[in-house]
DNA sequence: GCATGTGAATGGATTCACAGCT
DNA sequence: AGCTGTGAATCCATTCACATGC
């Protein structure tokens, strides 16, 4: 079936496409040149038939008897997360979140670069995080995002102002962004969002605490 | 049908729990007493019918013809979330990310109160988020969990050594993880875990982003 | 009349099971 | 023999549509 044309791929499938490729990377430092989907279904508890399905959207890269080549199916699964080049990320908000994020490891290598935090609060301007990154003022950055070709917006400031950035960076030219404000961003069509709200989860463990207590089966 | 026996809550269904009462409290503030299933859809783009569908599974909360009353089904929510009363929370690793959470406001309000974060580095132990939450030493878990009736404990340390903290905090009583190493703990019968991994959210932007590019019709 | 609560219908996602290739 | 790739079958979630009650 291969890609091309048509576009039909869920999020959770992407997702799992993640989920694998930190699989596959973590197989080729113990040197493991070859695996089959059953072996990744039990090392990492998914399930065998959906990894083969997942993966068969993008192409078939396996070899019937043999299973995939860790590298080979690797470096197709950076390609078609489209990380095989890097894009430039801008923070807005500099408070705890957004400084942690700036360091955060995960966001700053293999595919991702964080250029700068943008704040409006003039204290803050002129500082930066720990790696040393950035801070600059909010007032700067349509250039910022122009001159860096910025592409990704990580949104960490008070749910309040959350729309407004997005709106804000919208406008700028950014074209996808990451949300973190706990609110139900109104979409434009060119600008895709992702929302995620930590405190859901905590919420979430104490439902699940609280079923415990009353006697629920699970 | 209301609830107690039977479990059969989906984790979606929780998920959108803990939206609808974002929604209500928001609502609340702006003075609203009543509000129908089908305005809370419109307002926050969400499904009338899911809705009524999802809060029916705990009890019959609304009136026909009118609606739902925001208050009292803003409380019954938050009883159904377990979050009517505290729940302590330990922080382990205090690094950047665990830094950041031990401040951050969601995570601290509402039925949730960080005691402390843990770390095993000797040079951490002593000091304190800017939010004045103390660095205690990772050899006192188990002291801590007990006398401060700790229930959740959130995971900030690399993928390496996720797991074998997870296994401790299970040792040490802990009930439920919210997890944010990269990795997919491997899950004791009697400990959830909630994992999120950030970085997930941005690949699945990236994968977005290159399928813009490749001229994919969304 | 109006909005809830819910069985029935629809739509997706996951899993099964096997044909086909190496 | 072994493992992929995939139609068919199953399972689960969402949406529809209406009987029920205020």
């Amino acid at each position: 079936m291969a890609n091309s044309e048509r576009e039909a791929i869920s999020e959770l499938t992407t997702g799992r496409l993640s989920v694998y490729l930190r699989c596959l990377t973590f197989l080729e430092t113990q040197g493991q040149r070859t695996v089959s989907s059953h072996e990744l279904a039990e090392r990492f508890h998914l399930n065998s038939a959906q990894i083969r399905k997942d993966l068969a959207c993008f192409g078939e890269f396996g070899t019937r008897g043999v299973g995939y080549d860790v590298s080979r199916l690797k470096s197709n699964l950076v390609e078609t997360l489209g990380i095989d080049r890097t894009r430039n990320i801008v923070i807005v908000g500099a408070g705890n979140l957004g400084m942690a994020l700036a360091d955060y490891s995960g966001f700053n290598t293999n595919g991702f670069h964080i250029v700068a935090l943008l704040d409006a609060d003039p204290d803050k301007i002129g500082r930066s995080s720990r790696a040393d990154i950035p801070v600059l003022p909010w007032e700067r950055r349509a250039e910022l995002v122009r001159r860096n070709r910025i592409e990704i917006g990580i949104i960490a400031v008070p749910a309040e102002s959350a729309q407004a950035v997005y709106d804000a960076l919208a406008d700028a030219g950014i074209q996808a962004v990451l949300n973190f404000a706990p609110i139900q961003i109104k979409m434009r069509d060119h600008v895709k969002v992702k929302s995620v709200d930590l405190r859901i989860n905590l919420e979430s463990l104490s439902f699940h605490l609280k079923n415990r207590e009353d006697g629920v089966i699970v």
